[in-house]
DNA sequence: GCTCATTTGTTGCATATGCAACATAGGAGG
DNA sequence: CCTCCTATGTTGCATATGCAACAAATGAGC
């Protein structure tokens, strides 16, 4: 008996050049734009977009967080979380407090420094965002985002803010 | 005498609304869809794309090219160029040949096992890429990569061919 | 031709990263 | 309660990375 073959899992797909153009194009671009931002905070003696947004998911969340629900959202795996946290923790930006309901885990939470150090990064990071991204208009962004976000079959809102 | 301060260098600038939904769009998805596909050549036991476009510069040239005129291409630094180079000519891929008129440098050239190497990859590469890229479609894609150039400036063709 | 700044590439060292193994707690099934 | 499987984090170790210092060669100005 034949298996249907036409489309699906057919041998050695090619991607067509639109495809091939925006692949290139994405990579090129999100590099570029990232490491101009990535810049900015570094020149500003400050720690990178990283940091910020574990700051500002924290502070989003309005309360102590565990780890496992911020490994998500934030794209990034377990033991790179609890490195992450044990340098914010060691420069005094984030603290661990205990857990009531699981032992195993712990709950996150910004100290005072880490709420100000956010503030402080973000007084750097938008102009630098506004700068890398002021080649497109908002019309524009707005079809560049939902392009990605289809791309990436995602569809959340969320933006850094203030 | 004042300086115009309406627009330029105006205090504190925040980006609009779209242009942080397009930030985020484009650092979350270039991210998941660099990382399915180097999870694509890993699972097959490959180097990862920074190697393949090594490779597909150096064979897209046609001669031998030196790092310096890779490294602007490629968007990395002279010495990340000069350890990848280390690793890839171990590996047997590349081989450093001495450039006549500069005695500085020297000249890249993939070796046969890197030809091929760059041939095997490319048969990950593709499908992966047309997996990671097929929830959006040619029309779409041409769109999305008009808007990223134009966001980095650019204005390269460039796929990475077969 | 000599001197000096620049270009081109490499490297020592401290830090960061990925991976797999580990530790510990929770929870399901008996 | 006991056992075993899973979930949640952490860590040892090998490798990779960034940065600044370095080496060597070129080329410009005198």
């Amino acid at each position: 008996m034949r298996v249907q073959q036409t489309q699906l899992k057919g041998p050695a797909r090619i991607p067509s050049d639109p495809i091939q153009r925006a692949w290139i194009a994405l990579g090129r671009v999100s590099q570029a734009i990232r490491e101009e931002v990535d810049q900015a905070l570094k020149a500003a003696k400050l720690p990178d977009t990283t940091w910020y947004t574990v700051l500002w998911e924290l502070e989003r969340a309005g309360k102590p967080t565990r780890p496992k629900d911020l490994a998500i959202p934030l794209f990034i795996l377990p033991y790179q979380l609890s490195r992450l946290v044990d340098r914010m923790e060691e420069d005094g930006l984030v603290k661990r407090i205990a857990c009531p309901e699981d032992k195993r885990g712990h709950l996150l939470e910004p100290t005072d420094a880490g709420y100000a150090m956010r503030r402080q990064m973000w007084a750097v990071y938008a102009p630098a965002m506004d700068d890398a991204m002021n080649r497109i208009g908002d019309e524009e962004a707005l079809v560049l985002a939902q392009l990605l976000n289809k791309l990436g079959g995602v569809n959340y809102p969320v933006p850094p803010k203030p």
